[in-house]
DNA sequence: GTAGAACTTAGAGCGCGCTCGAAGTCAAGG
DNA sequence: CCTTGACTTCGAGCGCGCTCTAAGTTCTAC
């Protein structure tokens, strides 16, 4: 059958910690999760692929507000509305991750630059009898 | 000479705001800004800059924490140790960038990949005559 | 001389996203 | 029966990085 799992093994599987699933399921980011007889909650594989993107919306420094307005449009179903509003939300998305991206290209650029900048410094120190430390940035 | 630039200019010329500035300075990450006759600040082109430096590790991710730590290094000289921990501080956040560079690729495709199923999936729902909404995920 | 704008300081406050604590329930093992 | 331990709920607390407030100074314009 569909393999259920219990909160700790849904920690291992997400990556969030249990404080942290539960405080998704209570703000209404995750849907209520089905409980054993003992009220212990079980995770499908469906609720973990849910997770598993909403972390990655996270991580992309999507806002918990944001998501939330995601989740509300997912729940109210597939119907016109709710699909070109998800689809406005990812499209947004993706154009802040693309300037992120070059930003981060950028200082990549820049770090690369200063690396290689102190490399040279650092090995004139190490012997000043060869190279006079050098000027500059 | 030397352009010197006034609190607010120094604004415009970063994207931080007077109050951030203040802050920055108040906690070390910047060294005393000069003052004039009146104790306004005036920056100095090379305040500027490493400011946008800065700026960069903290777009980037980078605690002030550890911004801190590499302020003290560079106040603390350009001798073997301070250069070697610099350089050791940054090539700890290019690798972390590198890590993140790839994690951001991967969501982009992901983004990519339902963007273009909410479009098929609009159409669909826009044409009910001509097609029927698609299953899946 | 007075109003207003732009700055100064020190310290308090805030929003986000968790994170933790307290107290209770339940099941299994000895 | 009693402990142990994994779970439960609810609400309070926290760390980060600002952000704002209040009160004071100084300069410029009228």
């Amino acid at each position: 059958m569909t393999q259920l799992l219990s909160i700790q093994e849904a920690v291992r599987a997400t990556g969030l910690s249990a404080h942290t699933l539960r405080y998704y399921e209570r703000i209404g980011l995750i849907d209520p999760i089905t409980r054993q007889a003992n009220r212990h909650r079980f995770y499908r594989p469906e609720d973990l692929q849910w997770i598993a993107f909403l972390t990655r919306l996270r991580a992309t420094g999507m806002s918990i507000e944001h998501m939330l307005r995601y989740a509300a449009l997912r729940r109210q179903g597939d119907d016109l509305s709710s699909v070109s509003a998800r689809k406005r939300m990812l499209d947004q998305h993706t154009a802040t991750l693309e300037g992120k991206l070059v930003a981060l290209q950028e200082t990549l650029a820049v770090l690369h630059a200063k690396v290689a900048f102190y490399t040279k410094r650092e090995e004139a120190l190490k012997s000043p009898t060869h190279h006079l430390p050098k000027r500059g940035a």
